[in-house]
DNA sequence: CGCAACCTTGATCTTAATCAATCGTAGTGG
DNA sequence: CCACTACGATTGATTAAGATCAAGGTTGCG
């Protein structure tokens, strides 16, 4: 019996459908500009053998399955989780456009995490046999990778501080800049509006090892001390340095500059 | 001001001396066989420029500073770990032979944690400039480094489920299974004896999100129900299922069985 | 022998979890 | 167009897991 038939929660609500399409030729368009074979998305394109589309809601594949690919992330947002037998559930990462999910050494080692579709999203599929065959042939891909790889750590470490050493005001606030800079950084830009913002406040728990509920009482206050506006599927940081004094760090410090922008 | 100047607790005791050798073709010795170029002491072997050793209780290198290298463990423990402004202390990882530290994007982006060696420990040093030269030209190395890299990442997943999921209790059993299949995996064998561990349970502590007196608190039940040995740099698991159990895992559930070995 | 780390244990306090409604809003189908 | 539904956000009351504070107790080493 599975862990997930297990669960008491169900967090996977909606329909579980999603699309396979072949690729022509030049199907997933980049984003940004690139180095070539630095860019993970001319990485992609080169590399993809189909393009596929997840509804919101959907798996992009599950704990404890095997496959042959691994996905780079072309367009919306997805999250990396993994549920205990009881239902419990810890967010372990959010990926968005330029992501690289489901790297594992060997082919037949099954996926240590679920990942799922927050929105809509658009995933470049890659079989790893013919990723492995650029990699020891040679090129800036390799370089590309290993740095998704490096992110994709840091990420987890910032999340891992959050969890084990700062209250839940704290890890809110400094969440909640995080985000702010990945949204910022993948270029979906909205300005200096509101920018779209998919997660729950069971999502935004979930990551940092906190209850909805309690999710709900610290935005609560943030908003109430004037530093951020929430809901609705949005969010709008207010005072970013004051934002940053809460969640413990100094966008201006030398030593811890990666929020700052 | 740096961070590490206004912290309360100084968790680096011990004199910082560390020495820097010239390596001498063939310094360090390969602990495993190994394909060559996919074997990560092989790698370390041929792009080292230095040796280094550090002290237990000295630091590899510190959060915020800058340097062209990246290193490999070549012998000893060591931990990764950020320290906020108040003193408290978060482990992000612990390091141990075959472990690569210090990867960057770029050479002039600065370290963002501190790395600090639990035992005197050798380090194999590599200039990221000749790192990025072998991964343009291609080799496996791109793969091992690749693989390091990922094996890292699901190591800080775990982590995240048991900050964020887990009771202490829980986590704590969880904590000693990773541990004693990393010991068992570098194959620094001590048998059917009980393995030496240079973490205190402030150590273990400050990984687990958890104060050192409720490591104690803990781990003096699980010693009461006969499910492990503890004490004084040393471990050992007496019940491996009942551990896993109590860790909410299942050693022989096809959808975890990582930590079945 | 005598520190200095570590480990233990007890008493008390805090943070966040849990339990339990209520409300608002966006769909949905009649 | 409007009741109906469902999910998410809110708020309050109570509980519990783990932190904090405060002593001792061990072990090992100079």
């Amino acid at each position: 019996m599975s862990a997930t038939q297990l669960s008491v929660k169900n967090h996977s609500k909606s329909s579980e459908h999603s699309k396979v399409i072949r690729l022509h030729r030049s199907a997933p368009q980049a984003p940004t500009t690139g180095d070539r074979d630095r860019d993970i998305f001319a990485i992609a394109r080169r590399l993809a053998s189909d393009c596929r589309l997840v509804a919101g809601g959907a798996e992009l594949f599950a704990e404890g399955e095997r496959s042959d690919n691994l996905y780079v992330v072309l367009d919306g947002w997805l999250f990396l989780h993994r549920i205990l037998e009881d239902g419990r559930r810890q967010i372990l990462d959010f990926a968005l456009p330029g992501g690289v999910l489901g790297y594992r050494a060997h082919a037949d080692t099954p996926f240590s995490f679920t990942v799922e579709a927050l929105t809509d999203a658009k995933v470049a599929v890659i079989p790893l046999s013919r990723l492995k065959d650029l990699l020891l042939r040679g090129s800036g891909c390799a370089v590309a990778l290993l740095d998704a790889a490096h992110e994709s750590l840091l990420e987890a470490f910032d999340n891992l501080t959050d969890l084990g050493r700062r209250t839940a005001r704290e890890a809110v606030a400094h969440f909640l800049l995080r985000m702010d800079r990945r949204i910022r950084r993948t270029g979906v830009r909205s300005d200096d509006a509101v920018m779209p913002f998919p997660l729950t406040q069971e999502h935004m728990g979930d990551a940092l090892g906190l209850t909805a509920v309690h999710v709900c009482r610290t935005l609560r206050a943030l908003r109430a001390d004037g530093l951020v506006e929430a809901g609705r599927g949005r969010f709008k940081i207010l005072d970013r340095e004051a934002l940053a004094a809460e969640a413990g760090i100094f966008l201006d410090d030398p030593y811890d500059t990666r929020l700052a922008s």
